[in-house]
DNA sequence: GCCGTTTTCGGCCCGACTGTTTTCAGTCG
């Protein structure tokens, strides 16, 4: 690593890396929680740690004292962290892996280390069927066998790279070749422009009248790990965490026929390719060719369609599940857009587990266009996040009054709960406290193992609740390892729609929870969505896209999620929901 | 390891669930 080219982001994952391995070492908790309390701060830091270190001011980030603060002086000076050198001669890196392994935490991983010598996955997998975990302490047969299912769950998780992850650093990479000279411009294409959860490649096009700078460029980063291939039209590369990037580069005028053939899937180009061969037309990423061998360049997406005699197709709609029949019949949806939406319903503050006041967040959503956001903290019952009591909702209702006259008419601030749904479908607050707020979202955070039939029962039980808005994040999954809830979502659907019940599009990377799939099938059964960041911090705000690009995904029109709403049209909804219940 | 002080140490991150236990340890959210 250059050392002037350490993101926050870096940082982040090194301190964190630091607290795994300690925690397996079997450190005190404190000093781990600190060493991650660090790296929470810096990756939602809104300037460069390099410029506050150039200022000297790193010991103001929160969580970041004297001994933090000189392991990225040294990171910065050096490029390297002799600490963390020192450690993984110590404890094996490949134990960290290990963490990613359900039910499997840093303490059995330090007992089997410590007591089997188990350094890797491998290793413990044979040691769970040869029977040799159940012989320890604390441990059985039952452990066992939950450790094997969490191995096989691992291994079934793809080795593709969450968008969460892909898309940001594609922004960056992207921003970089544009600067290259004879450029004309640069674009994702791929899964990542469709916009799935996880991607395979980074694939990058380029319109250019020559590629030889631009491919310089891309060959250049110093983050590049191993070069896969190079070439005019094509290079491949590979960087440090397993990820991969290829560049296209192609001449302008044909850019149309290369970003449609790169974008694909592979799926809606057969398609495209059977449709052209009806007209007689060969199509291929450079052009369609007609039988005498003469072309048709496309410069642009539109024009490729519009040969095809279709209407434009959104690359999110491109994974052939009817989307070209639809264009054939005009019936493509008119997709939601992040204009069109108003209003944050989910959105924590220091009253519970975010880090802004409730003053600093309703300006942070009014900066970003928000004209309503609903303050809706954790309950009590989920402790770890500091959840509220009905005694602090009164409070955090005085707070409210107070920021909204403060803020006046530029924003909106309603006061709502993520109310916790308890594992037996009973929610954390009495109705009569539920009845007080603006809007209730009801959420699963715990027991999500339950049976079919137990946790579809349980979530249920909270859609019946007449005080129930919404259902945050329905299955509860965490993207890539941790998969949801086992629901009968088809019963969860019908009934959110008999209640009028919305549910929740979570745009957190990390959830897009419903996804695509399930939000289709809700709209087309007449289900209401909400598109919520869930932002505990000020730039998860900007995470929106992610949940729009999974609305869109699922042929989602504005129409139907509540946060597109004209705010006296939000309010009247939910007036009647009041006074109907 | 950080922080705040009634400042140089003591508190910080809680509770349900599970499996192993027979009173507790580990994982998860």
């Amino acid at each position: 690593m250059s050392p002037d080219r350490i993101s926050n982001q870096q940082l982040a994952d090194t301190f964190n890396l630091i607290a795994d391995l300690l925690e397996i070492r079997g450190e005190v908790i404190y000093k781990i929680l600190a060493y991650r309390k660090a790296a929470e701060s810096l990756a939602e830091l809104n300037n460069d740690a390099y410029d506050i270190w150039q200022e000297g001011k790193l010991t103001q980030i929160p969580g970041v004292g004297k001994a933090i603060a000189e392991k990225i002086e040294e990171i910065f000076t050096t490029g390297k962290l002799g600490f963390l050198e020192k450690l993984t001669a110590e404890v094996p890196l490949s134990l960290a892996e290990m963490l990613q392994v359900p039910d499997l935490g840093p303490k059995k991983i330090g007992l089997f280390w410590k007591e089997l010598g188990i350094t890797n996955l491998s290793e413990l997998e044979a040691a769970a069927r040869s029977g040799k975990l159940r012989t320890l302490p604390g441990m059985g047969e039952k452990s066992e066998a939950r450790i094997l299912s969490g191995i096989e769950a691992y291994k079934r998780r793809s080795t593709r790279i969450p968008i969460g992850q892909a898309y940001p650093f594609a922004q960056r990479l992207i921003s970089r070749l544009s600067q290259a000279a004879d450029v004309v411009r640069v674009e994702m294409a791929g899964s990542l422009r469709r916009g799935k959860i996880t991607v395979g490649d980074l694939d990058i096009l380029a319109a250019a009248t020559d590629s030889a700078a631009i491919m310089a460029l891309f060959l250049s980063d110093p983050e590049i790990v191993r070069v896969k291939g190079r070439g005019e039209t094509k290079s491949s590369v590979e960087y440090a965490h397993g990820l991969r990037a290829q560049l296209w580069v192609h001449p302008p005028e044909r850019f149309g026929t290369a970003w449609q053939y790169a974008t694909g899937s592979k799926d809606h180009n057969v398609r495209l390719r059977e449709l052209a061969l009806k007209q007689n037309l060969s199509l291929s990423e450079h052009a369609f060719t007609r039988p005498d061998g003469s072309e048709i360049l496309c410069a642009t997406e539109e024009s490729v369609y519009a040969t095809l005699g279709l209407p434009f197709i959104p690359p999110e709609l491109r994974e052939d599940r009817g989307e070209i029949q639809a264009a054939l019949q005009g019936k493509l949806p008119k997709l939601i857009e992040i204009e069109d939406i108003r209003s944050e319903l989910h959105a924590h503050t220091t009253w519970s587990d975010g880090h802004l006041s409730i003053q600093q967040l309703a300006e942070a959503a009014g900066r970003r266009g928000r004209k309503l956001i609903v303050i809706s903290d954790h309950s009590a019952s989920l402790a770890i996040t500091g959840g509220l009591t009905t005694e602090d909702l009164q409070r955090q209702r005085e707070e409210i009054d107070r920021v909204q006259q403060l803020l006046g008419d530029s924003i909106l601030i309603l006061q709502g709960i993520e109310v916790e749904i308890r594992a037996d479908g009973s929610l954390d607050f009495p109705d009569d406290v539920l009845a007080d707020l603006d809007i209730v979202t009801a959420s699963l955070h715990t027991s999500l193992r339950q049976p079919r039939q137990q946790i579809t029962e349980r979530l249920l039980k909270a859609i019946h609740n007449p005080h129930v808005d919404i259902i945050g994040h329905p299955t509860g999954r965490m993207l890539p390892n941790r998969e949801g809830a086992d629901l009968d979502m088809e019963a969860v659907m019908k009934a959110a729609i008999e209640n009028q019940v919305a549910l929740e599009i979570n745009a957190h990377p990390a959830r897009l929870d419903l996804d695509d799939i399930n939000a289709r099938r809700f709209v087309e059964m007449g289900g209401l969505l909400a598109i919520n960041t869930d932002a505990h911090a000020e730039s998860d705000l900007d995470l929106l896209h992610f949940g729009i690009t999974t609305a869109r995904r699922g042929w989602v029109e504005a129409p139907a999620v509540l946060n597109t709403w004209e705010i006296p049209k939000l309010l009247a909804w939910l007036k009647n929901r009041h006074d109907t219940r």
